[in-house]
DNA sequence: ACCAGAATTGATCAAATGGTCAAGTGTGTG
DNA sequence: CACACACTTGACCATTTGATCAATTCTGGT
């Protein structure tokens, strides 16, 4: 039985021996749960998160929700993989291959959509990291940092190529995340203080202009 | 009887009519119970944290605790607002007598400091905020806000002035928070992806110089 | 020494909540 | 039709946990 590796519980096997079709119904269930789940994690966080509340916002009965996710833990660490990819595509696409003004705009650009239309994942991993992520060190130690060396080591080829001014890459990495992410993770206090939202698509102009500003000011 | 406004929750008469003098026993009970909590409520948040786990940091039983707090939202309304004017003290410093340079340096630097000196301070209001800020979005509408417009109307000052490159004051407020308060918040991934810490004296001023020259040469 | 009130706690309660289970419903296949 | 199996749920259980209370100890003032 194959078994999930950070919780220890075994997980539903989506290809059965059998090759019996995948059942698109359940599978569209799952799906319908991981949103749930998702929203209701970023919002209250994993302790504030009530299984009760997943179920009704998933249209389902709490024991049908254990139906396919065998604990809560589970379900959460569910979440926290599904929305793993898709969260680190931007920094993956990162490559050498262009020019570094474009590169870092075009990163800090999608960063910043990201913010916009997937609030909901910036929050659930900051909340995760910031309570010392129990669930994600793993990740972290292993494949964030391969990523972020990789970027360094772009950085730092591009510093010595006279294509950037020097400026630690690690810090640059962290400016860009801090600055991108606070609309999202920040989003209520950036409201209150401004009556904007990243969805104003004027304030987004302007707010993407600000952070390309600081960051591209700083090595260009 | 002295009502909380927050939680209607009655809240112990620090000076009672009888002029007794201050009952500096239990007021040390009581800040030992606020040092034990503010650690709790930062690393696990409000819903993950157990007054068990409170009263064991505080050294003391759980119905003692009680004693000096009424509930475990009464307790966590407390360590906020106790928390507040330490954290909002640095921006109320910023003012418009000195240069402008020095100033923003001088900000910068305080914040860093915050970060690297009271962690679980800003832990505990990113974990407020990023849930909606249900008990300070009143401060933060109120107090907040207008420490904010003051600083704006100060930088916007600076800039008629010409002594500042045109650039949205509130930008540059959420890029200060942003920055700094990152080193705080995301401290576990910083030190995983750098194997640095701000108690680090070299990392530490080298993030703040990055910090600094990213603002700086912003609107220097 | 005495007393009033602060301080402290073991025992206990009631509610919330993660998780289980047996029983039922639907559905595709031989 | 019948069978197997995915899916669904109401009822229920066990534990956790915030909060209460009666009873006891400590402490400062007279």
């Amino acid at each position: 039985m194959r078994v999930d590796t950070c919780t220890g519980l075994p997980s539903p096997d989506r290809a059965s021996p059998q090759l019996r079709a995948v059942t698109t119904a359940g599978e569209a269930t799952r799906e319908r749960i991981l949103d749930a789940a998702l929203g209701c994690f970023a919002r209250t966080g994993l302790a504030g998160t009530r299984l009760d509340a997943i179920a009704r916002e998933a249209g389902l009965s709490k024991p049908n929700l254990l139906y396919y996710f065998r604990s809560k833990n589970e379900l959460y660490v569910a979440v926290l993989t599904r929305t793993l990819d898709m969260w680190l595509e931007p920094l993956r696409s990162l490559d050498g291959r262009s020019d570094p003004r474009e590169a870092l705009t075009h990163y800090i650009t999608r960063k910043l959509e990201a913010a916009r239309d997937q609030p909901e994942a910036s929050r659930l991993f900051a909340l995760e990291v910031m309570q010392g992520a129990p669930m994600l060190s793993a990740v972290i130690a292993t494949d964030l940092k391969q990523i972020v060396d990789r970027t360094v080591r772009v950085l730092t080829r591009w510093q010595s190529e006279g294509r950037l001014k020097p400026h630690d890459p690690h810090h640059l990495l962290f400016q860009i995340w801090a600055t991108t992410q606070h609309y999202a993770d920040f989003a209520t206090q950036v409201e209150q203080l401004t009556g904007k939202t990243l969805n104003d698509p004027a304030f987004f102009e302007q707010t993407r202009q600000a952070v390309c500003a600081a960051v591209l000011g700083l090595v260009v």
